[in-house]
DNA sequence: GAGGTTTGCCTAAAGGTATTAGGTAAATGT
DNA sequence: ACATTTACCTAATACCTTTAGGCAAACCTC
C-alpha cells in the first residue's frame, strides 16, 4: 500500500487538468482517483464530495483567470487596457477550455464572496477608470462588458464561429473596437 | 400493463419543462421515466438514449425561441425590431431557464443545421438590415449581438446581478441602447 | 530506535443512472 | 377471430457516488 501522497490542492489542480482534457461536466471522482491510480473511495478523504471538487475547480480557475488578467493590464490604462483584458480573457478560455466553464459554475454566495469573483469585478471597474463613467453608467458598462466577453468564448469555444468566415479573431477586434467607442461615446462630461 | 401513450413529442415536451423546474443538467431519464410513472427501460422505445433526449430538447427550445423572437420582430425595424429581439430573447430565458439552457446545447452540424439556428441567424441579419453594414462588418455585428445577448441572459440566469444595483431591467435598457447607438455608427455611408 | 497515535489508502456495500436483451400483453389490421 | 405489431415490463450489466470500518505507513514522543 504505497501512498500517492494526495492533497485537496493536487486533486484540484489534476482535476483542472482532467477539466481541459475531457470538459468539465466529464471531472468526476472517478476519473480523478483513475489519474491517480487510487480507489475511488481514498478520495473522500480530502475531498467532501464531488460538488466540493467542483466548486475547488471553479475557485482555483477563478484566481488563474484573475492572475492573468491582472498581469495583462498592469500599467496599461484606456483602450490599452481594455484590449489586453479582452485578450488574456479570451486566451485563457481558448488555452484552457475546461478551467475556463469551471469558472462559470454558479457559486453560493459565500463561496464567490471569498473566491476571486471579487477581483474580477474590480479589474473591470479599473478599466472602466479610463473612460470618466459615473453610476449608474459604470455599473451597466461593467455589466456589458461582462456579457460581451463572457458571450463570445462562450459562443466561440461552443465552436459557433466554425465554419463561418471571418476569422474569429476578426470578430473580437471589432468588437474591442467597438466596445471602446461605445465607451468614450457614454463618458460623462 | 396499462399504456400510457408515449411518443417522443410528449417525452421532449414534459422533457422541457423538467428543465425548467430542475435545471437541464438534471433532466434524466430516470426522471422522465417517473414523471411518467412508468419503467426507465421502457422509454428507450422512444428515445435512442439520454443524448437523444437532450438534443431533442435542444431543438425543441431552440425552435420555440426563434417562434418569439419572430414574433416579436415582425413589423419592426431599426432600433425597435432590436429593442423587441432583446426583449423576446430575454424574456424567453427568464420563463423557461432550463429550455434556455438546453438552446445552448452544443449539436452535431448536422442536427444544427436541420434546426432552427439557422433562423436564428436570419432573424439577427434581419435586425442589421435596418443599419446598412456591409461585410465584414454585419457578419462581426452578428457575432456581437448574439455574445452580448447570450453572454447578459446567461450572467442574469446564473445570478450574477441578484445582490447588486440597479435593476438588470435598467442595465438590459442601456445595453440595448448602446448596441443601437453603436450599429449606427458602424453604418457604411 | 521502540512505543503509541494519527491518518492515508483500502475493501465492502448500498443506491442512483444508463443501457441492452428478451418477454408479455395490449392495440391494430385483415 | 386471428396474426402482427408495438408499448411497456423484468432482468442484468456497468459505471458513478458516497459511507463505514479496517490495516498499515508515517509521524511523534521519549
Amino acid at each position: 500500500m504505497v501512498r500517492v501522497g494526495l492533497t485537496p490542492e493536487r486533486l484540484t489542480r489534476a482535476g483542472a487538468e482532467l477539466a481541459d482534457e475531457v470538459g468539465f461536466d466529464q471531472v468526476t471522482v472517478s476519473a480523478l482517483a483513475r489519474r491517480f491510480d487510487v480507489k475511488v473511495a481514498s478520495l473522500y478523504s480530502h475531498l467532501k464530495n464531488s460538488g466540493d471538487l467542483r466548486t475547488r475547480i471553479a475557485l482555483f480557475a477563478l484566481e488563474e483567470l484573475a492572475d492573468r488578467v491582472a498581469d495583462a493590464v498592469a500599467g496599461r490604462a484606456g483602450k490599452d487596457a481594455l484590449a489586453a483584458f479582452a485578450e488574456a480573457y479570451r486566451d485563457y478560455a481558448r488555452e484552457h477550455p475546461g478551467r475556463y466553464a469551471a469558472a462559470r459554475l454558479r457559486l453560493d454566495p459565500e463561496t464567490a464572496a471569498a473566491g476571486a469573483g471579487v477581483r474580477h469585478a474590480q479589474m473591470t471597474r479599473a478599466i472602466l477608470r479610463g473612460y470618466d463613467l459615473t453610476e449608474p453608467d459604470q455599473t451597466h458598462a461593467v455589466r456589458m462588458l461582462g456579457s460581451v466577453f463572457h458571450g463570445y468564448v462562450s459562443l466561440e469555444l461552443a465552436g459557433g464561429f466554425d465554419h463561418s468566415a471571418p476569422d474569429p479573431q476578426e470578430s473580437w477586434a471589432w468588437i474591442v473596437d467597438s466596445l471602446d467607442a461605445l465607451l468614450r461615446h457614454r463618458a460623462t462630461p
